[in-house]
DNA sequence: GACCAGGCACATC
DNA sequence: GATGTGCATGGT
């Protein structure tokens, strides 16, 4: 999905050159809402493809058809389940305080949780120890289609680079740059994030300062807009 | 063999 | 409030 061109800020400007070079990112790559949450967790300074494995341990083991299921494994198990993930004694830490939440407070239920208003969920979430801001909102967002923009490294090593971004600028200040400045859609924030995340990892890693990066015009538009 | 990946909590200053 | 550190596997 395009934003519109009409009073187009910079921001928007940016997602339209990066929509047309990658297009759509089909995120969150999670066959159901548990799943989106399991894997937002283990992602947690990981890469994707560790994370897959330890979804599909998950799931062979039938771990993944209920929260409260779930909830009743051992870590010792869990731990072993989720192993190629990393950090694999905290992550179970992690995912146990998350689902025993969801039992202690709304039965298990995750369309109970569902129902519960933005800012409530907000509080409540981050309050579980083992999720910050960042998974907070990818779960606000992948996972519950709340319009809430992720922030992640990747969104302040490139933006602060374009000139976009104060460099050590917090989590909510540029999160509340792009909330200003993109229309409030679940859709323009799903793809938004991910292609953020497409272009971390193709180009400003490998090539920081490659010809053919996408926002590299953008870059020279920000001189004089920003 | 070093470096990095879709963070977070906790300790210390 | 800012900064440093532990957590850990697997790919480049």
């Amino acid at each position: 999905m395009q934003i519109q061109r009409r009073r187009c800020g910079i921001l928007r400007v940016a997602y339209n050159k990066l929509y047309e070079f990658y297009g759509p990112q089909h995120w969150w790559p999670g066959r159901s809402r548990f799943e989106v949450i399991i894997g937002a967790i283990l992602t947690q300074n990981t890469a994707w493809r560790n994370v897959e494995k330890a979804i599909k341990n998950l799931r062979a083991a039938g771990c993944l058809s209920s929260p409260s299921k779930f909830h009743n494994i051992t870590a010792k198990r869990l731990s072993r389940l989720i192993r190629p993930a990393g950090y694999y004694n905290v992550k179970a830490k992690r995912l146990k305080n998350f689902t025993g939440y969801l039992v202690k407070r709304y039965g298990g239920s995750l369309d109970k949780l569902a129902r519960v208003e933005t800012g409530r969920l907000r509080r409540e979430l981050l309050e579980v120890n083992g999720i910050g801001p960042e998974t907070r909102d990818s779960i606000l967002l992948y996972a519950f289609m709340r319009p809430v923009f992720v922030v992640d490294a990747y969104t302040k090593r490139i933006f602060s680079r374009h000139g976009l971004v104060t460099r050590g600028a917090s989590y909510e200040s540029v999160q509340a740059l792009f909330t200003k400045n993109l229309p409030p859609e679940v859709n323009i924030f799903n793809e938004y994030h991910a292609l953020i995340v497409r272009l971390g990892k193709d180009h400003c890693r490998k090539r920081p300062r490659c010809e053919e990066c996408p926002l590299k015009s953008v870059k020279l538009l920000a001189k004089h807009l920003w």
